[in-house]
This record gives C-alpha cells, sequence and structure tokens, in this order.
DNA sequence: TTTATTTGGTTGTAAAAACAACCAAATTTT
DNA sequence: AAAATTTGGTTGTTTTTACAACCAAATAAA
C-alpha cells in the first residue's frame, strides 16, 4: 500500500486530497523512518526539529524518571501526532520520549516549516494548520482528563474515572483496555503490584469485571 | 482607567492596537461584566457560550468531587483566557467552575464568532487565532507539567517538582508560591493536614525553607 | 478594640500504597 | 516442542497518606 493512500484519510489532513498531502509534505521536507520495535523515534531532550506523524504501527509517549518509575503519557496510534506542544512553545528539544511499541512508520515534518505560514496563504497550509488547532484542543481535553484521574486520591477511583472516560470514548460498557497492566500503572502512576491488588478487590466488590483486556463497570 | 488601555497589552491582543482591538471585540460581541469575591463567573456544566478574558483581577479553574474534595486546576489572573479547550472541541458545556478570588472585572467573547473564520480573512481575527495558538501550546505545556507533578508518588516529590518549576517560571531560588496551603494541597490532589506535615518534615530535613508563601529550595 | 473567621501547623490513628519477593500462566524465541 | 522471557496476580512488611480533632496565629469584620 502506497504511503498516500495510508495517510490521506488521517484526521491532520482531513480537507485535502492525496495530491494537496504530496505537495505539503513535500512542501514541509518530510522524511519517512521505519522504526523497529523498542526502537527510540525520538529522545526526550532530543533538538525538537521535526512534528512527528505515525503513519502505521504504535509508539509510546513515556517520560523515565530519576528513581527508576515510567510514566506513560499517552499511546500514540496509526494517524497520531506528536509534537504540537513544542511547535509553538519556546522549547527547544523534545519534552519525551517516543518509543516504538511495534514495527512502526513514522513521517517527520520539518518544525520551522509547518511553523511559518506560507507567504502566498496556501489553502493547504491553512488547513494543515487548522486540523492542527483542533488536535491541539483534542489534546488539551485528554491531558485534563488525565489531570482528573490523576487528582484522585485512591487507586481504586483513579480505575473507575480511567475506566469511565474509556467507557465514553469506545461508547460501551465493555471496555477493551489500551494498556498492559503495567502501562496502566505507569499511566495511573500507581505501582504496578499494587495495581493488581486494587483491580482484584474491585473485581470482588463487584465493581468491575474484567478479563485480560476487556473491562467492564457494574 | 478606559478597558482598552487595560487590555491592550495583554498577549492575547499582541499586534493590534486599541482601536484593533476595539473593533474585534465589537466584533465578537464583548461584554463586560464586574465578579465579588467568591462570585462564580461560569459554572461547570454551563453552556459553553463564551470565551472569559480576565480583563483585572483573579479567578481559580475548580471542579468539585463527589467526595467534598476541590480540585484547584490554575489560577487566573489579569489577562489570562479561559475556554480554549471548549472552543474547539465537540464539548457544549464548561468543563470546570470559575470562581472569583476577588473583585473581578471579566470580558466574554462569543464563542461562535471567534470559532469562525471572517470571511474577509480580516487581520485582527487573524492575529487574535495566531495568539490564541500560542496561549493553547502554552496551557498544554502547563498541563503536561502539572500531569508530571502528580505522577509523582510522594507529596515530597510533587512539593519538589511543583517548586522547581516554579523556581524556571520565576527565575529565582526565592519563590513566591502563588497559592494559600489549601489550594496548594488542592493542586497536588493531596491532604491540607499532610501537605503542612510534610511541608515541616522538608523543612527539618533541609530540604526546603519557607515562611509564609516565601519558599526557598536549598 | 473586640469578636469572628480564616488559615496554617501538630498529633494520633486507621487505611492505603509502595516495595520486594515470589509464583503461575501466557507469550515469544529458539 | 522446549526454553526463555514477559506478563499478571499474590502476599507480607514498611512507609506514607488520609482523616479527624485540636490549637495558635493572622486576618477580616463588627
Amino acid at each position: 500500500m502506497n504511503i498516500w493512500d495510508k495517510v490521506c484519510d488521517f484526521n491532520i489532513f482531513k480537507g485535502l486530497d492525496k495530491n494537496d498531502i504530496k505537495a505539503l509534505t513535500f512542501c514541509f521536507k518530510s522524511k519517512v523512518q521505519v522504526f523497529e520495535k523498542n526502537d527510540i523515534i525520538a529522545n526526550n531532550m532530543d533538538r525538537f526539529e521535526n512534528l512527528i506523524l505515525i503513519v502505521q504501527g504504535q509508539a509510546n509517549i513515556v517520560s523515565y524518571m530519576e528513581n527508576g518509575n515510567t510514566n506513560l503519557q499517552d499511546k500514540l496510534t496509526t494517524g497520531s501526532i506528536y509534537g504540537d506542544i513544542e511547535l509553538f512553545s519556546k522549547s527547544a528539544t523534545y519534552n519525551a520520549t517516543i518509543v516504538a511499541t511495534r514495527k512502526t512508520e513514522v513521517m517527520f515534518l520539518n518544525k520551522y516549516i509547518v511553523n511559518t505560514p506560507c507567504e502566498n496563504n496556501c489553502y493547504r497550509h491553512k488547513t494543515f494548520l487548522n486540523n492542527l488547532i483542533i488536535h491541539m484542543s483534542n489534546n488539551l481535553q485528554k491531558k485534563q482528563q488525565t489531570i482528573n484521574i490523576l487528582s484522585k486520591r485512591s487507586t481504586r477511583e483513579k480505575v473507575l474515572l480511567l475506566l469511565k472516560y474509556l467507557a465514553k470514548e469506545q461508547n460501551t460498557k465493555y471496555i477493551m483496555l489500551p494498556y498492559s497492566r503495567q502501562e496502566m500503572a505507569d499511566f495511573l502512576a500507581v505501582d504496578r503490584s499494587a495495581l493488581s491488588l486494587t483491580l482484584s478487590k474491585m473485581k470482588k466488590d463487584k465493581q468491575i469485571d474484567f478479563e485480560k483486556n476487556k473491562f467492564v463497570l457494574l
């Protein structure tokens, strides 16, 4: 499958056809690169030069803490963008590490060009920037949700709110958890074994039910 | 002091002069209203119709939890904007409550007009939207910082990281904490008395020093 | 100035989470 | 298919936090 066929219905290219995208990504000096599982796509504190677009695959946004803990910020999947925070800010470096969780095809878009509106006010660039605003808005909302989860005082409450958000997002009580247990713990900022214990208790108390990554809110 | 003199060097109006702002806010159907201390400027779940601009004063962005806890998302001060999350998203309601912490003058800007680019591509609106993107970017960064703080496992670490961010922001070791102790606890999502205890311990351990709201990282 | 009210620190107790160590099941690699 | 690795659940111990109750100091109101 051609790369243009892959990306043409990504949200970030909404309103643009295949030829528009070709022209735009050419203008953005895009480079495509394939990463294997566990490869680092971008490193925390590396110079931020490119917006990252996941063409196909999956990656985690993580920060590794001094004390050995890992903080999972988010998961990137096919069509996801990373770098919107850095793009319009003064920070010259990536604020997190992006690591592929499987074989992943990535497109890099030059920051300075994306950043700077075309002098001839080209509609492609304008459309792209509009889509980027929507993306930032969604990102803001997601981060606020994360803050709401992390603000809960107990692991139990954190789990419940996370599941509530996922249920809303997936529009069903039968929730497919997109994390492994370790990732879930890293996202909720709790100890893995403690999380496992809490999940068991919640099951026994008939608050939730789960098997592997299939969860139900009771 | 005239309202236009007050707002003309707000970041959100950067690149626009007094007459531009007059025209723009007229176009945005802006309404100005004064609130007293503890007045609700906007209520969580109220219909989101207006972007909120603090012309003068101070307000808190809070959510009140079912269990009685209060979650302090952020403080708004003169020149601050609230509503950028809601503006470009599908959510039709405010996601938090905005409450004045003193006498506060607020300008409301009609969502639908801010939202919709002028057909004649007016430079005022364009400049405003550009400034709004910068604001969203800063907001994203701030929320990420909050997530980083809340992801810390202990109150001690949360306090240290908060102080580190504040020191960076204020560009000095001698930090002016912009929160009361209760607000600090609400922001860090911990119990107030437990926070107080931790602060005392940290002082005894010579990690930090503080008196009232003046903190020092040692 | 006197009285309320708010704000911040202290203490003891109960509950919860972190941590470490271990084991079983599932998955991946060889 | 066998071996190695990853993943998830359990248990006991230590540490930390939440909660409640209380008091002192500072601030606001009368």
